[in-house]
DNA sequence: GGAGTATGAAGAT
DNA sequence: TCTTCCTACTCCA
């Protein structure tokens, strides 16, 4: 699934479903999840996302004045997506979770939860964007063109087949094999 | 049941 | 440039 408008939209999912709800304690990861253990155990605290070409940072945000926020920047692989389901009905492959407080306007606790089958994505708890990788397109098009135009003249880069330079992250975050393949055939 | 396929990317050669 | 990580799914004998 995952490429830029994939994350964009994971992104916007993430902000639709936890607006307004509260989080609470430590997010659960998985025995065999790669990524680092989330040390963010927090009575209250609420969850954003942005995204920028194939990352997306989630932004933990707790309610009291004495704990910093803490960002989180996922990959999400071959298979990563975020899912907002009951307890009850956790997918499988979920492998990083939060959790709502049972007392909130729901009845049922919910879970967000990065799932990933393949396990081919991560999370690195950081609040950079991945220094190797250009501006997204959407987000910051100026940036984008700018970053392309001033670089055009490096012919190691750029002097190849088009379908093997739309493939490079510095220039082209978000691009990936679905869609390149969508933009040469139009 | 086995072979082949899949939107990523780090690490080895 | 090749290999590896990993699961789910389709197709075929």
């Amino acid at each position: 699934m995952p490429e830029g408008p994939e994350i964009k939209t994971n992104s916007l999912f993430v902000n639709s479903v936890c607006n307004g709800k509260i989080f609470t304690g430590k997010p659960i990861r998985s025995a065999v999840a790669k990524s680092p253990e989330i040390d963010f155990d927090c009575n209250k605290y609420t969850i954003s996302s942005k995204s920028r070409g194939k990352e997306l940072m989630l932004v933990l945000q707790c309610e009291c004045t004495v704990c910093d926020k803490m960002h989180l920047l996922f990959r999400f692989g071959m298979s990563g997506k975020f899912m907002f389901t009951s307890k009850e009905q956790l997918p499988k492959h979920a492998h990083l979770q939060f959790y709502t407080a049972a007392n909130t306007s729901s009845a049922e606790q919910c879970v967000l939860s990065f799932v990933d089958a393949r396990r081919f994505g991560s999370w690195h708890i950081t609040q950079e964007w991945g220094q190797e990788r250009g501006p997204d397109v959407v987000y910051e098009y100026d940036a984008f063109c700018d970053n392309i135009l001033h670089n055009l003249h490096q012919e190691t880069i750029f002097n190849k087949p088009i379908c093997e330079v739309l493939l490079n992250q510095k220039y082209f975050n978000g691009i990936g094999n679905y869609l390149r393949a969508e933009i040469l055939f139009r």
